[in-house]
RNA sequence: GCCGAAGUGGUGAAAUGGCAGACACACGGGACUUAAAAUCCCGAGAAGGAAACUUCGUGCGGGUUCGAGUCCCGCCUUCGGCACCA
């Protein structure tokens, strides 16, 4: 009697229920078992609901994460809300609901969303970076920051989003805009909270050898740490007492420094503003450059803008020539020492420069012509009107011009990082308040541990003001507390945390979500930690990544954590483009919702489809045809318990097959190929369907290798089977034997001199040494040679034949 | 400009240096049906040929090799990231 049809609404429903009432996926804390922590990046719950990319990331690692519990390991596959942050804060504003309500909303329909595609999250360690039980942690780490020095305030130009209101990070400035809004970031100063990543720029480059990441994420840390070596050296003003210190990463070409440049933000020039005779041409000068958003000083003005000093004049420490000080707005006040010296014959920058305003170029490396173009290259050049430099190439000449200027105290070797402190306030309502106080005698107070969570406090007046003031500055009740040190009155910080906060340490609280008494228990930590494989986008590598790799070496320098990185492996998904190849937007009108897809074709065949459709890594657009025929295939999965025999074993003729399939989709799975594990489970389908039937036995090892990608359609078809309990409980990871994998016969191309010229059939035992036989006696290779001689003659196991005959 | 990835049928794509196009989508044909849908079976890179088969074919030009989509050299294009970082 032929089953029912496949219903795949009643049965995801149905398995949905058993997971959650059963806790089928709960980690435990028995530390005698292997463990396995996969992650994915906890969403931000948008207003607009959950998008087809999501289950991208999270279809995966729930893979993995199934898989490896098949497999016997203990899993925590965890999720939680990233759920501070201006779009909901933006919404809430514009809606006149508060945020904390909204925030509320937003994350029961990203749930349910989510529970709709049957994760195998443990729904039991949910965090909510908004909940102050969870945020009271956020602020501690903030106050150890603090107490070691790494958090600090201070007065700096800062990227001022005019549309958001908001400072931004220099990791939220995208070619001179937000990142968020898209509108233009302008610099403006302010008092702002910071955090000295810096301090970690080497330990963070370093770490890097210890983890395994994919190369591209590996390379883009290493990019935004930006580190570079060479040497700091001063050069004399001449007739002052006055030294100008240089950043280079070319001590060797010192010789050919012909012109200084400072950036108009440079001290010096304030200093001696009486000496310098052009000082209202240099001010208007100043005032231009400071009026520029850092978008037009890079993007739109490549063309090199400079005024000389004049009344300035430094001091080439090698040669004694005297030099002229330019102000220049292509020296950036924020790297190096704000000063450079200017070698025009062998910098990009200053040959343009030195064009431009005719200055003299001088070469010190042979090798190019640099009236016509700069000469760049370090790796064959050699010095010349040099001085003690002379003859040598350029590793040994920057050797010796550091050891020269440590010799005589003009100089010393320096390592640079591109790397800037992390600017950590927002003046923005819907975040963590940042637990100090400002004291009239005592000054900065930070809150001692038992006063947190220090609580956001409700309130309808959340806008964002144009003053660059948070909007909690005007909750007089909230603002005026006193200070925990002296008890005089005091004033409370009003800037509130950025959303990084809550997400660089998230992953940690998973492991002990519910322990009040601190971040984590120590042994569980231990057992956990590191997160073994984290997926995530690209676009978080320079900001999130690296923000919680910085906040995870501090939680171990501290003794908090045990690991001293947070993630053994981290992966990256593509992103899944509309139909027409472009990304999907609610502009382009081309967004897919997965609830249509689901009530359409079901969330197994909708993940099925979002891991089938191409590479895991690369961008793919949306094919509604191509979900469809997903559909499809679990149809034709569901129909082979039409003609399931009651044989536990494999049948003779699939053998070979179920073993290489088990093969296929155990270490596809492991890299990530999921197109190709999908394509073989298909194949092997195709095969029992050309068999007329399928054995028992091959069917519930088909189950259990699709079940981590279709987990009902499996568990629903596992009872049906007669097993009591879920497939996840009862069902162990099919093991392969390499020897079976082998047919007793294989197909071997013949090629002559590398043409395929016919096909035959041969023992799979046949070896090298009888192969040359074997095929010249059979008639077909006969007759493909005849008249012919044979020059050579290679075998491939298994594969092919190839003869060379002329 | 620098760094990275990628260019393969009508489409999404497969392929440890070893039979290019697996697996799907779309398409065409057949079976079933009064009919349609669904399902099952078959076909299919291009050109030529009635067919057996032949020639060409993985962005372009060279090279290494018995053999190259894959490795090397030189280009072109696209997409990501970084970019006046001295």
């Amino acid at each position: 009697m032929p089953n029912a049809p496949y219903d795949y609404t009643a049965i995801e429903k149905k398995w949905q229920e058993v997971w959650e009432r059963e806790k089928t996926f709960a980690a435990s804390d028995d530390f005698s078992k292997p463990k396995f922590y996969t992650l994915i990046e906890f969403p931000y719950p948008s207003g607009a609901g959950l998008h087809v990319g999501h289950p991208r990331s999270n279809t995966a690692m729930d893979i993995i994460g199934r898989k490896k519990r098949l497999q016997g390991y203990n899993v925590l596959f965890p999720i939680g809300w990233d759920a501070f942050g201006l779009p909901t804060e933006n919404y809430a504003i514009k809606n006149h609901i508060h945020p904390a309500v909204v925030t509320r909303e937003n994350i029961d329909h990203f749930r349910q969303q989510l529970k709709m595609l049957g994760f195998a999250f443990d729904w039991d360690r949910e965090v909510d970076t908004t909940d102050p039980a969870y945020y009271k942690w956020t602020q501690w780490i903030f106050l150890k920051l603090l107490e070691k020095g790494l958090a600090y305030k201070t007065e700096m130009p800062i990227n001022w989003c005019t549309g958001c209101k908001v400072g931004l990070a220099n990791e939220e400035v995208v070619g001179g805009v937000c990142e968020r809004c898209g509108s233009e970031v302008v610099r403006k100063v302010k008092s702002q909270w910071m955090l000295r990543i810096t301090e970690y720029a080497q330990k963070l480059l370093d770490g890097l050898d210890d983890v395994d990441f994919i190369e591209k994420v590996k390379s883009q840390q290493r990019n935004w740490i930006g580190r570079s070596e060479g040497a700091e050296l001063d050069f004399e003003v001449k007739g002052l007492d006055e030294k100008l210190r240089v950043y280079t990463t070319r001590p060797d070409t010192l010789y050919g420094a012909t012109y200084m440049v400072v950036s108009p933000e440079h001290p010096i020039i304030e200093k001696y503003k009486d000496r310098i005779e052009n000082i209202d041409q240099v001010r208007a000068y100043q005032r231009e450059a400071a009026k520029k958003s850092d978008f037009e000083r890079t993007e739109l003005n490549k063309e090199k803008t400079g005024v000389r000093l004049m009344g300035i004049t430094a001091i080439n420490p090698v040669n004694g020539r005297e030099i002229p000080v330019w102000v220049s707005d292509y020296v950036l006040v924020s790297y190096g020492t704000g000063a450079i010296m200017a070698v025009p014959a062998h910098d990009e920058r200053d040959w343009e420069f030195a064009k431009k305003f005719g200055l003299p170029i001088v070469e010190v490396v042979s090798g190019g012509d640099v009236e016509k173009e700069p000469y760049t290259d370090i790796a064959d050049g050699v010095l010349v009107n040099s001085g003690i430099l002379d003859g040598l190439n350029v590793a040994k000449a920057k050797q010796r011009m550091i050891d020269y200027l440590v010799e005589k105290g003009i100089g010393e070797r320096k390592v640079n990082f591109k790397l800037r402190d992390w600017v950590f306030s927002r003046q923005r309502y819907w975040g963590e308040p940042i637990p100090v106080v400002w004291c009239e005698h005592c000054g900065c107070v930070p809150l001692s541990e038992d006063q947190l969570p220090l609580s956001l406090p409700d309130t309808d007046h959340y806008m964002p003001t144009d003053n660059g003031e948070s909007p909690l500055a005007a909750m007089e009740d909230w603002v005026n507390t006193t200070c925990p040190k002296c008890g005089g009155p005091a004033k409370r910080e009003t800037d509130t945390m950025p959303q990084w906060a809550g997400s660089s340490w998230y992953f940690l609280r998973y492991i002990d979500p519910h322990n009040d008494s601190c971040i984590g228990d120590a042994e569980k930590l231990k057992y956990w930690l590191p997160v073994d494989w984290y997926n995530g986008g690209m676009e978080h590598t320079t900001l999130h990544l690296l923000y919680s790799r910085f906040w995870h070496k501090f939680l171990y320098e501290i003794g908090v954590v045990p690991t001293k990185e947070p993630y053994q492996k981290r992966t990256s998904h593509g992103m899944i483009l509309g139909a027409n190849g472009e990304k999907m937007s609610k502009s382009r009108g081309n967004v897919i919702n997965p609830d249509k897809v689901v009530e359409e074709i079901g969330a197994d065949s909708f993940r099925l489809y979002e891991m089938f459709m191409g590479a895991f890594d690369q961008a793919i657009p949306w094919s509604t045809n191509g979900a469809r025929g997903c559909k499809r295939f679990l149809d034709r999965v569901w129909r082979l318990m039409d003609m399931v025999t009651d044989d536990q074993g494999y049948s003779d003729g699939l053998m070979a097959e179920m073993h290489m399939t088990i093969k296929k989709v155990t270490e596809d799975y492991d890299s990530m190929k999921f197109n190709t594990a999908i394509a073989a489970m298909m194949s092997l389908v195709n095969s029992f369907y050309a068999a007329g039937s399928v054995t028992r036995g091959e069917l519930e090892t088909l189950l259990v290798l699709l079940n981590p990608v279709a987990p009902h359609i499996t568990e629903e078809m596992w009872q049906r089977l007669g097993h009591a309990q879920s497939i996840a409980v009862s069902a162990a990871w099919p093991e392969y034997d390499e020897e079976k994998t082998k047919k007793d016969e294989v197909e071997i191309a013949v090629q002559i001199c590398g043409k395929v010229r016919a096909r035959l059939m041969t023992p799979a035992t046949l070896t090298p040494g009888e192969a040359e036989a074997f095929f010249m006696a059979r008639p077909e290779v006969k007759r493909l040679i005849e008249g012919k001689t044979v020059k050579k003659f290679v075998f491939i196991p298994g594969r092919l034949v190839n003869i060379v005959a002329v």
